[in-house]
DNA sequence: CGTTTGGTTGATGTATGTCAATATTAGTGG
DNA sequence: CCACTAATATTGACATACATCAACCAAACG
């Protein structure tokens, strides 16, 4: 996989600013791994935090509980995403970051961030574009969640998972089974349906051969019907770009 | 109402950059004022888009449409707000952006917002700002669509609106009504329920003496049950933030 | 004035929630 | 390795928030 295809729908103008802010940004986060264990809480909500991380490997989410405690996970992390960039700008952490399995990261204190924020724009572009790219995201799930049935969320999440794994080079771009460590009670909270629906829902896509889920793996037996039960929520360039959908043609390693 | 107050929770040393890269926008935006009708597409879908707009006064939003015909509005714009500065980073915008009144934009070609943004770092800011700003509305509008009810929507959008109107210095900070242009079926298309029923919610709310809507124009008529409704959906950070949930205590004017 | 657009209301249907019981698996200490 | 416990997954019976369908009204409008 290229590394220009971790940064899609770019202005190819933008993808050597991308790629050294990015370089830049992983020399300064060098020596600052930490390992935490899955459920752990990286980011608590309501304090102040002051650093930004890159996910090296593992899950993880943003999440946001309510006083009569109904949850949303907003956002999933997957390996190479940053996260917690706000950390820069904003005092407080409205939303908690848990981990939702024994993940690595890297981080950096804000103020040395926004040293080379300020001294490079190629930093200033990687972190814009990162910001950019979770708001795609929320704007997918926000339509999902505003138009989809529980059967499209739930196509439509497991495929946007084997798409962002493939996309980090965590699977190759076209596999049919990946590790994911959800369970049921985590995805209905960012599915926004209930735990038990969500064991309905995959119930009906293992029995009809479509896609199982297993001790923390996901086994897709039909991507076309997967896909095809996820493509209403698509727009049609989404549904043009291959390797969000499951078609990729791309070869898995460069 | 002070500017610093338009840029809610930020960190204080960032306060200086944040208001030099706005006017640094608003100077190089100057000149560029365009008029447009309600229901006109500002930004097609699936087209390059070469510019980076500012909302002078008007409504607008952010819409995707499937190919079935489902709609959603995923972000709404009102004066003031920064929209489209992903035309600086991505070549093809997937989602349209129409207005919802007759609107006043300005707007910039984005490879000449993105020379000012590479030569400071102030305008870069600004930029990232505005890209943070709408993912924290997001990520609020992601916990309403997946665990709230319709009336907890509801209540929520409307007091969200007023918030964020009153921010920009639209409306007074403690205004019980706003001009609100959006249809209900518009509003069902944001809301992720059918027009029939918020139609529905709404009469209640009349019915109840807590709001009405008439005329494009919202009446708030009890603003503690409003706000009462809302609270489920809101983090404990924002509910203390006064002026976001109808509590300004904070003078109209600066 | 007919036509369109937006709003209102009732009758009925359904996707999903709720409640509750029972498997199944994972973890823990003896 | 077993006994115990706590998560997690699974399933059925029943409840409900919201959708759907279909009418009708009111205002805007050309």
């Amino acid at each position: 996989m290229p590394d220009s295809a971790r940064f899609a729908l770019h202005r190819p103008e933008f993808l050597t600013p991308l790629l050294r802010g990015e370089a830049a940004i992983v020399a300064l986060m060098k020596d600052s791994r930490l390992t935490f264990e899955g459920g752990k809480t990286l980011v608590e909500s309501g304090t102040e935090h002051p650093f930004v991380y890159r996910l090296i490997s593992g899950w993880a989410g943003r999440t946001r509980q309510l006083a009569d405690g109904r949850n949303q996970f907003i956002l999933i992390f997957l390996p190479g995403d940053l996260f917690a960039v706000k950390s820069m700008f904003v005092r407080r952490h409205t939303d908690a970051v848990q981990t939702l399995s024994k993940v690595v990261v890297e981080r950096i204190h804000y103020q040395e961030l926004y040293r080379a924020y300020t001294e490079s724009h190629e930093v200033a572009v990687r972190c814009t574009w990162q910001v950019l790219e979770e708001e795609r995201r929320l704007h997918s799930w926000v339509v999902g969640l505003g138009q989809g049935t529980a059967e499209e969320r739930v196509a439509l999440l497991l495929l946007d998972f084997r798409g962002r794994l493939a996309l980090s080079g965590t699977i190759a771009a076209d596999a049919q089974t990946y590790q994911m460590p959800m369970t049921q009670a985590q995805l209905a909270d960012h599915l926004g349906i209930t735990a038990v629906h969500v064991n309905r829902v995959l119930r009906s896509f293992r029995e009809r051969g479509i896609m199982s889920v297993r001790d923390g793996k996901v086994t897709i037996t039909d991507l076309d019907a997967l896909s095809r039960h996820a493509a209403p929520l698509l727009d049609t360039y989404e549904k043009s770009t291959a390797q969000y959908v499951g078609h990729a043609d791309a070869p898995a390693e460069s």
